[in-house]
RNA sequence: GCGCCCGUAGCUCAACUGGAUAGAGCAUCUGACUACGAAUCAGAAGGCUAGGAGUUCGAAUCUCUUCGGGCGCGCCA
């Protein structure tokens, strides 16, 4: 009898969930329970301890008291109707009003009956009812390489958007590009300073506050390689200067149009200043003997080495997502929110429901910055919807602070549809939750939802020791570096491995052992062997195919009975780890369907009756095919949420 | 000073979102390879869930409080 043709296409747990629903409106009817119940804090579960039974269910303690009786009369007139059910073997009542059922093995054989026929779509479903969700992972600046804690937001964002997708929801990926901010400016300005070295200038000083890393370096190098139509500036008056001609046919420099500049500066959305920028005050080179300042006109120059330095870190950065198996994100650019007009859009739409005012917010207590200037500023009620303080819209110089770029991106977002938002951060914007999910609220009315997946800090070891980082120095540890050492399988994995908000320090020499302590190999092995199961039985000439046809009734060990009870709760684990926004979980259920698996290989081992293939004994080897395959296929459909190869065999 | 996250076996971490006697792995001790792959498995030991108070049938989980750690606190992102 297949499953399929049953009522009763779905695991046991669902189908028992609805069961005990019938069973409690049938005593309704029957007027031993009262009408007005609510069911919703029914579950229907595998009990903690197995020797229970295989489901419990604690509706009777949830019903007590609106039904007025005690957990155990109505645990025990809903027992005698669940008893009824053709797949209950046994039932009790225990503790303090749960009901566990034993069920008959028939009901676990025509399940992984159904697994099998599903294949790799098994544990999919629609609970998700193709509702758009966007999930807006990394995000990181574009001044700088990726590097381990972008990682781990990474992986948690891209497994969490494959959990959704698997459950049926609309799945957007975006990544923000923070490319409008001051950041963006000093990252121009450090390539712009390493460019004149590539050019074999020397500088008096390299500021402090400037990006150090030896990628800006690179990225200078490239600029003046690879672009082309480029220059240098002195003074910004220089380059109409006859004087300075030799200058630039030495360098083989070529000064921009002046419609050149226009174009980027409308693209970019800059304001035209003169000057120098008092970072560059101290920076000068030696020309023709005496030192001669630079980084006059910014204006000039500045656009120019933001907009190529920013492409070409975007071009690594994309790079680098790519070798980690990230590959489907929307970029969205900061700046052209800006540019386009959004930020004031989204402004408006604040200022007109009367929650923008003029005001003064008091210094943070306890630590008053030095530079601390009380001043009117435009704020933003964001304490009326949760936040601590409201907060400020608008920088002192009158450009938006990032908070206001960010609510335009979100208010962006919800505009394109997506009233469901997830966004993966790192735990230094902790801080920041409260405002995000305050201006959210405000500008849709409540209507939108936000939650934001904070991951904790990573450290990395090596040889038992940290490696130390410093972002002041420039030594990180890039996920470039990381991938080099161990590659996207275990790198994607092992990150899974504790929930998000957790602290987590990484081993690179335990990740890459291959041992019973290295999850990735312990999950990646179970699934080798599944293979190497199916190898075997095909050596002695037993027909693995049409597996989902073979006599499961043959299955009857506790242990394989088990072990179809743990394939079956993936279709669950799928379920609550993408409701509850938590791809780890799905890291422990591999281990344990890995563990259970691995354990009863080895009883075959002390009992061979238990061996899956018994050469002499077709129909009972087939069944326990059907039972390593249905193992097979879960592993499987695991990894790949994972984004991890499920290697085919071990080498 | 205020806010957020966290505190679970010696160590690293789980615990199906309020369920039963809080579970794994490592380390420690005791066992299992003439092999469907021992890259594995079985067993033992290990706990006042940081401390205290509360909420209810029931708390590691929710509330309050003390202690300890991390992150953050206008014109960085």
């Amino acid at each position: 009898m297949h499953l399929s043709n049953t009522p009763a296409p779905m695991t046991p747990y669902q189908y028992f969930a609805r069961e005990i629903v019938a069973a409690l409106r049938s005593l309704q009817a029957a007027g031993q329970l009262p009408n007005d119940l609510d069911f919703s804090a029914i579950t229907a579960e595998p009990p903690r301890d197995p020797a229970h039974g295989d489901i419990s269910t604690n509706a009777a303690m949830v019903l007590a008291k609106a039904a007025r009786n005690s957990p155990k009369a109505i645990a025990d007139v809903l027992l005698q109707r669940l008893l009824k059910d053709k797949y209950v073997a046994d039932g009790s009542v225990a503790g303090p009003g749960f009901i566990n059922l034993k069920l008959k093995p028939e009901l676990w054989q025509e399940h992984l009956r159904e697994c099998l026929v599903k294949g790799d779509k098994y544990g999919d479903s629609d609970i998700g009812g193709k509702r758009l969700i966007n999930v807006e992972y990394v995000s990181a600046n574009p001044t700088g390489p990726l590097h381990v804690a972008h990682a781990r937001g990474a992986i948690v964002g891209d497994v969490l958007a494959n959990l959704l997708e698997k459950v049926g929801y609309k799945v957007q990926r975006e990544y923000y590009v923070n490319d409008g901010g001051v950041q963006v400016d000093i990252f121009a300005r450090s390539v712009f300073l390493r460019y004149l070295e590539d050019l074999g200038l020397e500088l008096s000083t390299f500021p402090d506050e400037f990006y150090p890393g030896e990628y800006v370096r690179d990225i200078a190098r490239n600029i003046r390689r690879n672009i082309g139509g480029l220059w240098w500036q002195i003074d910004w008056l220089e380059w109409s200067d006859p004087e300075h001609k030799k200058l630039y046919d030495q360098f083989k420099l070529v000064p921009p149009t002046v419609s050149d500049m226009r174009s980027l500066d409308r693209r970019l959305g800059y304001k035209r200043e003169p000057g120098q920028h008092p970072s560059l005050r101290n920076v000068s080179v030696q020309l023709d003997g005496r030192p001669v300042p630079v980084g006059y006109g910014e204006w000039s120059w500045l656009p120019y080495f933001a907009y190529h330095a920013v492409k070409l870190m975007l071009v690594q950065i994309r790079r680098d997502l790519k070798q980690l198996r990230i590959g489907k994100q929307k970029f969205v650019s900061e700046r052209q929110i800006i540019v386009t007009g959004k930020v004031q859009k989204a402004f408006n739409a604040l200022d007109q429901k009367g929650l923008i005012y003029q005001g003064r917010l008091d210094p943070p207590k306890g630590q008053r910055p030095d530079d601390w200037e009380d001043r009117e500023q435009t704020l933003f009620r964001s304490s009326q919807f949760g936040d601590d303080v409201d907060r400020p819209l608008k920088k002192s110089d009158g450009s938006w602070t990032y908070f206001a770029n960010d609510i335009a991106y979100h208010y962006d977002k919800y505009r394109r549809g997506y009233k469901d938002m997830i966004n993966v951060w790192g735990a230094d914007h902790g801080g920041y939750v409260k405002r995000m999910k305050a201006a959210v609220g405000a500008m849709t009315e409540q209507k939108g939802d936000l939650d934001v997946k904070l991951c904790q800090l990573v450290r990395v070891l090596k040889g038992g020791e940290l490696v130390r980082m410093s972002k002041r120095a420039g030594t990180f540890i890039t996920l470039r570096d990381l991938l080099n050492e161990v590659g996207p399988d275990v790198l994607r994995f092992t990150m899974l491995t504790r929930k998000n908000d957790a602290p987590f320090d990484f081993d690179i020499d335990k990740a890459t052992e291959q041992s019973r302590d290295n999850p990735v190999w312990y999950v990646q092995y179970a699934h080798a062997r599944t293979n190497s199961v199916m190898r075997q039985a095909a050596e002695t000439r037993i027909s693995t195919s049409k597996l989902d046809e073979a006599a499961l009734n043959r299955l009857v060990d506790a242990g394989e009975i088990s072990l179809i009870r743990l394939v079956a709760q993936w279709p669950r684990q799928v379920e609550a780890a993408a409701l509850a926004h938590e791809p780890h979980r799905i890291a422990f259920y591999l281990g344990d369907l890995a563990a259970a698996f691995h354990a009863h290989w080895t009883r075959g081992r002390e009992e061979p009756n238990l061996r899956f293939v018994i050469a002499d004994n077709p129909d009972l080897t087939r069944a326990r095919l059907a039972l390593v395959q249905g193992i097979h296929f879960v592993l499987r459909s695991g990894l790949n949420v994972f984004g991890v190869t499920p290697i085919e065999e071990m080498t």
